[in-house]
DNA sequence: GTTTTAGTTTGACGACTGTCGAACTATTTA
DNA sequence: TAAATAGTTCGACAGTCGTCAAACTAAAAC
């Protein structure tokens, strides 16, 4: 099974600055506190800050989450009006692993 | 020190299908056997390879591997006319922790 | 010194990307 | 109902990317 094109498009999906940095708010929101399972975080918040904050508008965002999304990187809910993100943890792990260095055979 | 923006480099280098497999190739290449100081490994036989298996040409290739330079990946150096490149283990470590899920607190 | 070999540089071209404004859908509030 | 909120879709445009062919440089072999 190779997946390296499956690992591209993830990485394609971070390779924009901000994107990652949408993926890295998910990513600290749902590490934050709960060790548990991912929490979901509102995008609502995101779509008011990352507009202030990455200058960029409604539709970028949109279209930078359905990116994210794609890739396999997180996952999205619906509560009323509201979108809810989290990291896809399976995902995660894989990038996490792909950057091991020479780990040893295990299946 | 917001180094989103020397991740997003790594992944956009890494993002490409061919260039992601070169660099895939090296770090192999680098880990086999010896678990020390990364080994260096001869271009030749990837341009030689590369050009078969990947299927695209010299000049290509050559382009790829500057991406991967630039973007603190992999170091190169020669030896006469050919090319040695060896994967930079301090980016690769910073890309490692970068999906490390909620780590603790250190600095 | 001529010819290979190993890789680089240049210039080009089609394809893809990031972003926006405007118009849209769907849910909630009044 | 009407109005506001949360996000999406569409169409466009400038900019970047991956690739190649052709011409180039530099070391090695003859």
């Amino acid at each position: 099974m190779s997946d390296t094109a499956d690992m591209a498009r993830a990485f394609k999906a971070l390779s924009n600055p901000n994107r990652l940095k949408i993926y890295l708010a998910f990513a600290r929101y749902c590490d934050q506190g709960q060790p548990a399972p991912v929490k979901d975080m509102p995008v609502g918040c995101l779509l008011g800050e990352a507009i202030k904050r990455l200058n960029i508008g409604a539709p970028t965002v949109s279209h930078h989450i359905k990116e994210l999304v794609d890739a396999g990187l997180i996952t999205t809910s619906r509560q009323g009006r509201q979108l809810f993100c989290a990291v896809e943890p399976a995902m995660r792990d894989k990038l996490q692993a792909f950057f091991a260095p020479a780990k040893e055979a295990s299946a």
